[in-house]
Order: C-alpha cells, then structure tokens, then sequence
DNA sequence: TATTGTATTGCAAAAAATGCAATACAGTAT
DNA sequence: ATACTGTATTGCATTTTTTGCAATACAATA
C-alpha cells in the first residue's frame, strides 16, 4: 500500500479498463496488470473481476476503493498540512525550459510553487532542451527541465519527473510523405524488404532523442534521409504538420502541439523507448532556499499527481 | 508512504532512538537512517530533531505520528474487513519446521490462521531445517519454513518472511573455549596475527549455515577445527551452550534457546550475512485451497507485523 | 478467416532499498 | 589528555523490486 498504487487503483476501479489506466498514468499495461496483482496478493483477494472482454470491481474492490480514497484524503490533508509556510521568502529563481515543457511539465508546478511562496519570483526562460544542461552548468539558470543526461556531471543534482514515450509522428493528412508511408506499411505486413532510408525525416541537432533515432537507424542498418535539421520538438512537430516528413518526438510534446490534429503516430518497431523528463540544478545552488523550495515542491508535485 | 514505512516511523517515534528502532525491526542501521531520510524527503520537512545525542519529534514529526497511526488503523481494519471468511473450509495441511521456527516464525502464523479457518487442522512435524526442501519436494509436507535456497527448483514456491543475521555464539562463562577467544582478541587488538583454526567449532552437517561457514574459512585461508558436527541449529546451540566450543547459528535461534543465557555473541569479521528465512511448497500444492489459505495467510502475518 | 482490442507472462533492464564498512561526533571512562 | 563507547550518517556494492518490451492468449468484430 502506497500512494501509486492507490492512486493507479483508483483510475483502475474508474476506468474500469487496465489499457486506459495505463495510457491516463503513463505506464505500460503490464505494469498496470502486474501493480494490481501485487495489490490483490497484499490482501489476499481478488479486486477486480475479469473475464477476457470486462473488468468490474468485486466486492473486496469496492471496500478497497472506499479506503484508497479515504487514505489518499488523508494524504493530502497531511501534505497541506505540513506544506512549508515561508510566505516570507522572497526573491527570484532562474528556470529554463523547452515551450512544451513550460505549460506541460512546469504548470502544475508553478501554481503549487506561487500558492507557497506568493513573494518569489520565477524567472522562466525557454528555448531547446538540448541547451538546458549546459545553461545550468554556466549559472545562467538555477533549474532546467531536461531530459535525463546519460552521464551526469558530478556537480549536477538531477531529479526524474515524468517519463514520455518517444514517438514516430507523420503528417495525418493525405501527402506525399503519407503515401509512402503506406507503402511502406503493405511490404510490412507483406513481410517483405523495406526501407525507412527513403522517407524524408525532420531530426533535432542535438539531444537525446536526435541520439535515439540515431541508434534505431544504425540498429537497422541504414541512414535516414534527413529532410532538414532544427532545433527543439516544437519545430518538428510544426515541420512534420506542414507535411515535409517523419519526425520523433516525446508523445508530451505530441499532446501538447497546436498541430496536434494534424499529426499521427507510426508504430515503427523498434520502439524508441522512453524520454525522462526531469530537474536539474548545479548541486551548489541547492543551498539557495528558493532554489531548494522550487525543488521540494516539484517532487511533491510529481509524487503525488491528481 | 507506505505499511513498512509506517510502522518504522512508529518504532522510531516510540523509542526516539534509530538504533533500538534497527533493532526492533530487524533492520540495520543505515536502513532505518535512509528510510527516514526518505519520509523527511517526501513531505519536505524534518520529521525528527537530531542533534548528535538526542532525538525528538518536531511538530511537524507530531503531525506524522497521527496520520502514521490512523492510517494504520484503516489499513489494519481493511485487511480485517477483506479477511477471507472462509470459516467452513475444512481438511489439514501437514507443516514441516525446525523447533526454534515452529515458535518464532510459526507461531503468529498459526494464531492468525486458526482464527480464519478453525475447522482445517495443521500437522506440525519439526525437525532440521537442511531437510525442510527436500520434505516439500518429496510431497511427505505441504509447507515448510526454511532458509532460502540458493537455488531453487522450477516446481518450487518460496516466499520469503524474515532476515536473521547469522552469529557466532561462544559460551558466556569462563571455559577452556572463552580463554581461548579472549586471548584471540588481544591478538587482534594488537593487530597482530591470529588464527581460528585452532578453535574447537560446533558445525551443522549441511545448510546455509554449513556453507557460509564453509565460505567464511575459505576466505581467510584457514580450515576450521571441528570439534562435532550435529543436525539443527538447536544442537549448536546446546553443546555451544554446554561449553564444547563455537558454532554458527542465526540469530533468531540465539534469541529463542533455552540456553540463550549460557551463550554470547562474538564479533568475528567479516560477518556472515543474513540468513532469510521463508516458506516454501511444491507450486502444485498450492492449487489447494487449504495450502494457499496457509501461504496467504502466512504472508499477511509477516506484511503487517505489528 | 483475418483483424482489433484486451489482459497476462517471460525476460532483461532500470530503479529502489538494503547492509556493510568507514566516518564523524559527543559523552564517559581511564 | 586519551582512549572508548554509543550514536547517526554516508559511500559503495549487492540484492530486491519495479518496469517496459515483446510474445502470447483470448474473444469480439470485420
């Protein structure tokens, strides 16, 4: 028993579907379908009734809903209750992050971070996250939101918040690029030869998921055909929803785009894999209380999402 | 936020000592440092005050301790509510332990389960843990308490309830054998050479115990003196307790002799290691309804200790 | 009969918890 | 003074747990 599993139940007993809850929390299935085990051996009874096309609560699953409820109640009346009062703090924190970022990742923290220190003062810039790591490390900025650095300078805090499955996106309109993309699906399900060197792909510069797509081709042993080089998520999305190819980007971005509806995902095998999205700050600046403030209360915004 | 935590937190408010508290839980030192670090983390504030001497709550500790308390009541109160009823099962389930795990681990096991099945009779044999696999295997037990082997075959279910550290236990009162140790210790404080080898050693014939022992002497590159080799660690503990020599035992066992008083613990590095002890029956076997109560049970016991 | 949508499971990788040993510090004994 | 004892924290390696991917299994639908 603990606040995930309680929570992830509760969108189980609400969803009534393992697939849903999966996609609402941002995991895996198996790992809905394995985390509702463990919660059913800790009680010793089944929770949710399933037969291959339904899931329904049983009994014990109800009762166990009333207490999930109830005990994350209780949670968050102790959370608010111990929430750090220092409404006198004042001064100002350096944040940077990416345009999808700031409204995705930053906002719940944001609000939570004004409600607590009203007299603070968020200095929030934004631009690639390929850039977020080196401006913290220069002191240009107190906290980044980045991906997770393979390697981490040994000066660098860095704390995961959120994960996002890296994700193919093509134009969702009729295009060249859509038709060669079907093509290419028939000589798939033909279990034929085929090629992604052809397909006009849009790549980051730098960063992680530039890296992955890197990998994915050299997995496959071929070379992307590279349409045009930019730099951040939003302007592949913004490019691939022109229609001028295939791009990757963390499935976070693709929700949050305003070409949104102009865009589709391809399930190409391999999959890429998932994008950590997290904090960063030079460990040095974590003595600053503001800077330690923000970062206390991201966590907790993390730990316990609604 | 979750049981174990909890009930640390508890202990801890309780005894106002993280020492006592790794004692009480079985657990070490740094464990109960770190997991309390982690709750501090997790509500963002110092839950208890330590200066170097003296630990005490801080309000925000105070506040802890409530929620810690109510929410252990619920969860108590669920797994009451969610009990099976099962009060109509009836037919026996044939038990298989050493004699000093039929009252430690057995016992809270047994109480629970003849409250939730008092028409299903249990058939305790005891005897020495190294066979308690084997019986298992062999379909002569349904259950066994045993330590965790190494390997474990397919067929076999094992669970694990509890940790114990291994001890070397000596005599406590003056003998050829304390003599002996007391000078092995000057030698070792003078950081002098020393050897074990001519130590009169009390070993088992075969098990976990046997084997790290075995291991222990390896990595030294001595061999020990044997002075008997019996069956069962209650036998080690007899004839150490009768001043024959050193043996090896967990200290679950040292804790539970009736010779307790007559034998000391000794300090010899490196140690030993935990000796996990647990439950382990044919996955076959499980598919009665009887044993599976048993194992449920069995586990619940050891999840919410009180 | 193929396809789609759903949950479970084997397996390997990632993350978290744990214990040991080393360290640091303040009383107490020598 | 100095060594010793009891206490909590920290670096590191190990173990345990959780996770995701891919494969599997099954039923409803096309």
């Amino acid at each position: 028993m603990d606040v995930r599993s309680l929570q992830l139940f509760l969108t189980l007993s609400d969803t009534l579907s393992f697939s849903r809850t999966a996609e609402q929390r941002h995991l895996s299935l198996s790992t809905v379908s394995r985390a509702l085990q463990r919660l059913e051996d800790e009680v010793g009874q089944r929770l949710l009734e399933r037969d291959k096309r339904t899931v329904r609560l049983t009994l014990a699953g109800e009762r166990y809903r009333d207490y999930a409820i109830s005990t994350l109640a209780e949670w968050q009346r102790l959370l608010g209750d111990l929430r750090p009062h220092s409404g006198d703090l004042r001064g100002e924190v350096r944040v940077y992050c990416s345009v999808t970022a700031s409204y995705s990742v930053l906002s719940p923290i944001l609000e939570q971070f004004r409600r607590d220190f009203p007299r603070v003062e968020i200095l929030l810039r934004t631009g690639d996250y390929a850039d977020a790591v080196a401006r913290v490390q220069s002191g240009q900025e107190d906290i980044s939101v980045v991906a997770r650095p393979d390697k981490l300078a040994a000066a660098l805090e860095y704390q995961t918040l959120q994960h996002s499955p890296l994700q193919f996106i093509a134009p969702a309109f009729p295009c060249a690029v859509v038709e060669q993309l079907q093509q290419l699906q028939q000589l798939i399900s033909q279990e034929q030869d085929f090629s992604w060197a052809e397909v006009p792909f849009i790549v980051s510069e730098r960063g992680l998921s530039k890296d992955r797509l890197d990998q994915w081709f050299r997995s496959r042993g071929e070379r992307p055909r590279i349409y045009a080089q930019v730099a951040g998520h939003e302007a592949i999305a913004a490019m691939v929803g022109l229609g001028l190819g295939v791009g990757v980007v963390p499935e976070l971005v693709l929700h949050n785009s305003t070409f949104r509806d102009k865009l589709q995902t391809v399930a190409a095998r391999p999959r890429l894999g998932e994008f950590p999205v997290g904090l960063c700050a030079l460990k040095q600046r974590l003595d600053n209380p503001l800077v330690a403030a923000f970062w206390q209360v991201a966590r907790r915004s993390y730990a316990t999402p609604i």
